[in-house]
DNA sequence: TGAATGCATGAACAGATGTTCATGTGATCC
DNA sequence: GGATCACATGAACATCTGTTCATGCATTCA
């Protein structure tokens, strides 16, 4: 077995990108990159409900709602469970939650345009803006 | 000043969500939601780089690069600065790091189809899938 | 100064996206 | 059964998005 090398365990960001797929990647984002199912996301964040109260809530349209809950449905975002005539929505599980959580609290800080520290070896000086 | 209620501390996604601007949070998000430039914030990862070097990196053509660049730059999302007759382009700080971590950590969950917890109060009996 | 290098920009175009409108389907109530 | 409620779906449409092509601007070198 070779002379004990210095495996590598973390792999970096584009070999994972690759891995699961870049474009699956990309999907999933776009999937919260929309302020209509941001706002739907959030909604559900507090609570299961029913897709016409959850259109009311977000303030769209019964269609347009039901057409954007297909789409996160299809990504596994959300679930469905029908209960007499409604049909409740809930988060799919509490990853969706955290990534709408980290989503928002980045974006918080990008708002503020605060910057920590400048990232990555060899950024030195880069004289913010 | 009323008798001493319960302040409530914590905000709800939606508050922040509508707070921080829906749209620009999925302007925020927008920007992660397309293989090309994920692939470039990928590189980046890694450090610093010049334009010309990254677009061949990430196997675009220097124009649709450089497009894309523009629009990262526009978000804060990366910093540009003129060395000699080259562009090196470098993450704007390590929130954006982060995200992209966070990112790629909760679409690899959701690629494999976990499922930690069904998410919120009242989902009871949500039956996967 | 002129040529070449490195990058940015504008126009144009194909494809994707989100909404509305109209209609369809399934469940409940009379 | 028929009416109604709750939701889904398809088509049409306007808008947005990402790429390519061509060209422009700045910097370095001969």
């Amino acid at each position: 077995m070779g002379h004990g090398a210095d495996v590598r365990i973390t792999a970096t960001a584009r070999e994972r990108l690759e891995a699961v797929g870049a474009a699956d990647v990309a999907a999933a984002l776009q999937a919260l990159a929309t302020p209509s199912r941001l706002r739907i996301l959030a909604r559900l964040q507090e609570g299961p409900c029913a897709a016409t109260e959850l259109a009311d809530a977000v303030g769209m349209e019964q269609s347009a709602c039901s057409h954007q809950l297909r789409l996160l449905r299809n990504l596994d975002l959300v679930t469905a469970e029908r209960r007499g005539r409604s049909v409740i929505y809930a988060l799919h599980d509490n990853h969706v939650a955290e990534l709408l959580e980290q989503a928002l609290h980045h974006v918080e800080h990008l708002r503020l345009g605060l910057r920590d520290a400048p990232a990555g070896p060899g950024a030195e000086a880069a004289g913010n803006r």
